[in-house]
DNA sequence: TTGACTCCCATAATATCCCATGATAGTCCA
DNA sequence: TGGACTATCATGGGATATTATGGGAGTCAA
């Protein structure tokens, strides 16, 4: 299994620990090392993680945007400033940095939401009511929409 | 881990030490030696650091710089006249000398901000600022950046 | 002596290691 | 088919290690 697939309710105990699901950690592992990179979401409540791949891509989009320096700098600054590379223990826990779990407004539950080549966590109740608004997004846009999946359209395909 | 990611905020002593994040000093000693070379921002109000493989990259392009203009001579001494070499002591500190402390307005509070090959040491204000102003940047001109942490970007390349 | 700078140790908070448990799912075989 | 064995997983908690930070004591120079 090479992709970010499903999505799994865990919970953050008492030391702030919370178990990376396992489906996912194969995935991350398959890319060659028991660890996760995180950072808040540019556009959403939540934060976005990833393995060694989407690290790679992000750097590479980095560099390749040395054109454009000034855009660059601003960029790199608010990834890098904010990403965590965090490795889990033999249980497969990490405990989640204080800026992470305010962004994604966690409290004692986090979701790990499979979108193929990265996941998402979010506060299972805010993922609901964002779940909500895309779908009535997707079907006010239904008709602009080819049958290829865009975000919304995804989302449906996941549940 | 071979890049300096993610940020910390440490705390200046009575005595103007202050500790290097451990995740730092990782990146320092797996590049060959435990300590750090730090000077002046050209660009901002901040601290620009980083270890072995910084300081060489700077000094090969100073050099092939030199043989073309004269000007660089200007650039070039004030760059080595504002770098220092500081190795930290076993608990992983330093003491900052007063030019750069001056020159990054620092008061008794300091954040180690991850910048991949190097990283930048900030007034935690300040900073909190940039990086405002930073992310605005970044959001404007996302439509040059390929699939980093933006969601709408990312579905669209996905398919 | 004073002040600046080490080296060394103490401590509190946090993170990590390691083991235990209960739940679930899967497998095998009579 | 059903039931017992096994494996995997999320989660709890005790023990240990690491980290940031405070402060004492020694060194050196002015």
């Amino acid at each position: 299994m090479k992709i970010f697939l499903s999505s799994a309710v865990n919970k953050i105990d008492a030391k702030g620990r919370i178990s990376i699901p396992a489906s996912f950690r194969n995935v991350l592992e398959f890319q060659g090392y028991p660890g996760v990179y995180l950072f808040p979401s540019f556009t959403s409540k939540s934060i976005d993680g990833g393995g060694l791949e989407l690290i790679n891509q992000i750097s590479e989009s980095v560099e390749r945007m040395q054109l454009f320096a000034e855009e660059t700098d601003a960029l790199s600054t608010s990834l890098f400033a904010d990403t965590y590379n965090l490795s889990y223990d033999q249980d497969g826990r990490i405990s989640l940095p204080e800026s992470l779990i305010e962004h994604a407004n966690l409290k004692n539950k986090a979701i790990f939401v499979g979108q193929g080549r990265k996941f998402q966590v979010w506060n299972p109740n805010d993922f609901e009511e964002f779940k909500e608004k895309a779908k009535v997004k997707a079907l006010e846009h239904r008709n602009l929409i080819g049958p290829v999946g865009i975000n919304e359209v995804k989302f449906e395909e996941i549940d």
